[in-house]
DNA sequence: AATCGAAATGACAGCGCTTTCATTTTGAAT
DNA sequence: ATTCAAAATGAAAGCGCTGTCATTTCGATT
């Protein structure tokens, strides 16, 4: 290690610096960026040549602080790997940057003291909205967001009781569905693989479970607390073989569960989906162009991020107008490919 | 639409509150937080009361401005949605967290133009150092990295002419590594595959096609201005297939296209290795698992992170002491498997 | 040339916190 | 009981910007 100089530790150029080089007032200079037209064309001139000179970027903190208006927004996920949340935070990016709002993202690792956390970082830095995924947020969170006073969006699933407004789907309503459809195609002894470090795959579950018993059906369950990845599915078929030889089908929580198992029957020499049909969850990208092709159950991951830019927006700029219906259920839709048999 | 309340709009408690209703000045209740042993364990108590009853969060945005320090670092990275940024993202974010800095993440969609305009955004928030992806900034980018008179890194690949810190892998020896991987596999009619959105990507082509050239050999390279993801890898080897259908061996800028490209011949029952060896780069957590197992060049993605987060925490507390050479090369590792033929 | 409203500009206070320095309180030592 | 350094607390200024309101400048009109 030696000492050397980091590139140049001089001030950074403030308002005062660009004014003064202008020979305008700070007001002014602050003008030329909120309310250009209010600036004479000459001084507007003087101004950018003087921000220009001193490479003047303007401190975000301190407009923010002097006017409470932070253009930022909240948001907590579970995970960033996940490609569930890319194509969430991707809609959301996409219309929320055009507003001139930015998303300021944390990630909770699916642990709600980290979410609880995050939010709290989150609020400290005054968002003008806060997203949070699911509805389990721990009392403290809630309280914390309720006492906020920006709007919240919880989403990705549906709550009687939301904190504010709630945008997502019924996963309850998925798992019962994704039943159905795997009894449709003719499966009888059906698995479910899963992570439920993830509060929405312990839901779907539940609708899942509940409908296999109603169908006088004994529930067939694996899963491990690690997240959810493309090994682990691998891993938790050789389980599930292990202990169920004689399953038909395999509802997989997660894509990348999917995936995983299908390598592996693949390893096995299993055939898909003559021996094991396997059904997905989310409909990510690349179950349509896997082999064999997945089925999946579709969420509408974008048109949530969308959706919920566009209330949010909606509220911030159009005098806080709200929806009719604070909870919003943007629904499923399975998708038949060629991992599972016809219905 | 209705025009129902938000959920509190009253102001949000600041230290003065607190102090207050604590009956003590606001300069306690700041140190409460901040230099905890400096206040009497009645006095905290009674402030700890108070702020819990208000509910009062800090405001970080006033104690930047005040303290400036913002205890954040910005990072640009080109994708959020790609599995190697992920990898990246996380160890930054484990080391960084301990410590008590927040990384600002934001992406740039491979756009030079974007990139900019992020870095921007970001200096704006007055980070207390920057991480920025690959060495292509604009002059305006760079010149504002200079002037921010913060520490900067930039990582992923390495360049003689850092701005600052340099932190990454040559990708044209990786190129270079790749093809002779294949070469020593016995391949001879290779193609190579990629996403030219990429600079990254284009420096590994240029590796990959000087050796190529080398050795008598004619490049064949397959590519798209969209950018990477499975089904880009399977309709590549499509387009590639109808233009060269002898290849014996592709090397796939990335592991998405390689997945993509062996789902492909799946289905079009090519077999690989035998018919075609695939080789990937990056080395996902997926390429182990596939079947067959996705020959890789492994990145130390985890790595790059982690020696960046240390870096930067090493010289923003420890009084700025910077590693003895601002160009640290991590690497690569070709890790071999069942998509390619033993050497 | 005088008048007047609109356009352009600036002075000043304050956002919520931290920093600095001064003051008060405490408790141990005489 | 005094003394004095250490511990605890507070008053005031200021971080860089914006909001508000007052003032100046300008061009058009009579």
């Amino acid at each position: 290690m030696n000492t050397h100089e980091p590139p140049s530790r001089r001030r950074r150029a403030t308002l005062g610096d660009v004014a003064r080089l202008a020979g305008v007032s700070s007001v002014t200079v602050s003008r030329v960026y909120r309310e250009p037209q209010l600036v004479s064309p000459a001084a507007r001139d003087r101004v950018e040549a003087a921000a220009a000179e001193l490479a003047y970027i303007p401190n975000r903190l301190a407009a923010a602080l002097a006017s409470s208006q932070t253009h930022t927004i909240g948001v907590v996920v579970p995970s960033l790997t996940n490609g569930v949340f890319n194509d969430f935070l991707s809609a959301l990016h996409n219309t929320l940057l055009g507003a001139g709002f930015q998303a300021l993202v944390l990630d909770s690792r699916y642990l709600a003291a980290n979410e609880e956390r995050a939010i709290a970082t989150l609020l400290g830095h005054h968002p003008e909205a806060m997203i949070v995924t699911g509805v389990d947020q721990t009392a403290t969170a809630r309280r914390m967001l309720e006492q906020s006073g920006v709007p919240v969006v919880q989403t990705m699933e549906l709550t009687d009781d939301p904190i504010d407004i709630n945008i997502g789907l019924s996963h309850p309503a998925a798992g019962y569905a994704a039943l159905r459809f795997l009894l449709d195609c003719g499966a009888r002894r059906i698995a479910h693989m899963m992570a439920p470090l993830d509060a929405r795959a312990v839901r779907r579950r539940e609708g899942f479970e509940r409908e296999l018993r109603a169908n006088g059906l004994d529930p067939i369950v694996i899963h491990s607390t690690k997240p959810t990845s493309v090994s682990l599915g691998a891993e938790l078929l050789g389980e599930l073989l292990a202990a169920h030889p004689d399953v038909d089908a395999i509802w997989c929580s997660s894509d990348y569960l999917a995936l995983g198992a299908m390598f592996e029957c693949a390893r096995r020499g299993i055939r898909i989906p003559d021996d094991i049909a396997i059904l997905g969850f989310n409909d990510l990208e690349l179950c349509a162009v896997a082999h064999p092709s997945i089925s999946s159950v579709a969420t509408p991951r974008y048109e949530m991020g969308q959706t919920t830019a566009e209330i949010l927006l909606e509220l911030l700029r159009g005098s806080g107008r709200r929806p009719a219906d604070r909870r919003i259920d943007l629904g499923f839709e399975i998708r038949a490919r060629d991992s599972t048999r016809r219905p």
